[in-house]
DNA sequence: GAGCCGTGGGG
DNA sequence: TCCCCAAGGCT
């Protein structure tokens, strides 16, 4: 067994930050520590993988140099920057964070974990990366690379998926990581954890800690870390109404709150909200929706069934299957629809999810 | 504490 | 097709 003692741990420091001035990873948010560019990366980069991130963190810091510039954004703006990336309550709360900054703490950001940790969408790790990064704060940046990698060197076997975990490795990681280089010993931890380290396939053999890692040594590396799997998505039916209003499509805004905050789709019907019988008909169906649409938007909608394949969606923990309804409403007073009609050529300016996107490419609407 | 909240990639 | 994973936070 490894004896993690002063001696261990200062091998380990210089080891892992040897390692990391040599082969880290040149990333556009690591060019400076500016604490806007280390929060703005340390947002996208939640449950979203680095070459993905790149993109939209090089157009974000394009469109929104600055906090100032952040708070000051349209909504519409800033969600059409997050377009694609998901969690789209990320962004909006950034805003919000960005508003907070400038009015409750003059433009200064607060340089502990604490502190940080105040702030609106800004948890535990968040916190803590920031903390670290730009302020230099020997705090942990506990993410899911540093359950894996820690799990695995100490061979910890609780739980990760259980919020109490965290303060187990919060305190491990505590206790190994210098005080002098805590960001680059933060970051070394995540590139460690997304090459050599791996969830899947890890190439410990060529990994500069493989003499640390407990797990390998003793062949059980794929058994870390200990993680309770999720439930399945559950399978949800829905109908989307492409509906054209002379040459205008009808496109309505999602609720702030739920799944797609205030993103745009055509209108999306729930199956289940529809009432149908269990024997409901195609024409039932469309009666259905014909009604809805008088209901709800007081709009004179005529229907018709599109004989196209369903578009389907998985999201975290829902899988829409979405049945194609074609159908043109009379031009009308729009005062109760929760939309608007929006010409083909300017669709591109709304912020829509992929699953839109989806919709139209399936109806071959461009 | 458990459920909610997106999307893309790999096996 | 399905499952799991990827720099989590909010309620």
């Amino acid at each position: 067994m490894i004896e993690w003692n002063a001696a261990t741990i200062k091998d380990f420091q210089h080891t892992l930050l040897d390692w990391y001035d040599q082969e880290g990873r040149d990333l556009p948010w690591r060019h400076d520590h500016e604490p806007y560019h280390v929060w703005v990366s340390e947002i996208m980069l939640q449950q979203t993988q680095v070459q993905t991130v790149i993109p939209y963190y090089e157009r974000f810091m394009d469109w929104f140099p600055t906090v100032a510039d952040l708070a000051n954004a349209p909504e519409a703006r800033l969600l059409k920057a997050w377009e694609g990336l998901g969690y789209y309550s990320r962004v909006r709360n950034m805003q919000r964070c960005a508003q907070q900054l400038l009015a409750d703490y003059d433009g200064q950001w607060p340089q502990t974990a604490a502190g940080l940790e105040a702030l609106v969408g800004i948890g535990p790790y968040t916190a803590g990366a920031i903390a670290s990064i730009a302020f230099n704060q020997p705090v942990p940046a506990v993410d899911g690379n540093a359950y894996r990698v820690f799990s695995r060197l100490l061979k910890i076997d609780d739980d990760i998926a259980k919020p109490q975990t965290r303060q187990v490795f919060e305190q491990a990681i505590t206790r190994i990581m210098p005080h002098d280089r805590p960001g680059d010993f933060n970051q070394a931890i995540m590139d460690l954890g997304s090459s050599y380290m791996t969830a899947r396939q890890p190439d410990t053999a060529h990994s500069p800690v493989k003499r640390f890692n407990q797990a390998y040594l003793d062949g059980q590396e794929l058994a870390y870390p200990v993680k309770t799997k999720k439930p399945r998505p559950k399978p949800v039916a829905y109908v989307a109404v492409l509906a054209q209003m002379g040459d205008q499509w009808l496109m309505v805004q999602r609720p702030s709150t739920g799944m797609l905050g205030n993103l745009w789709t055509v209108p999306l019907i729930k199956v289940d909200e529809l009432d149908l019988e269990e024997d409901a008909s195609t024409a039932d169906l469309l009666a259905a929706v014909t009604a809805y649409f008088k209901r709800e938007y007081r709009l004179i909608l005529t229907a018709k069934m599109l004989k196209l394949r369903p578009v389907t969606h998985t999201f975290t923990h829902q899988k829409w299957t979405i049945q194609l309804i074609g159908g043109q409403v009379q031009p009308a007073d729009l005062a109760y629809f929760a939309g608007k009609g929006v010409l083909l050529a300017e669709l591109d300016q709304l912020p829509m999810p992929k699953v839109q996107e989806k919709i139209f490419n399936r109806a071959n609407v461009h």
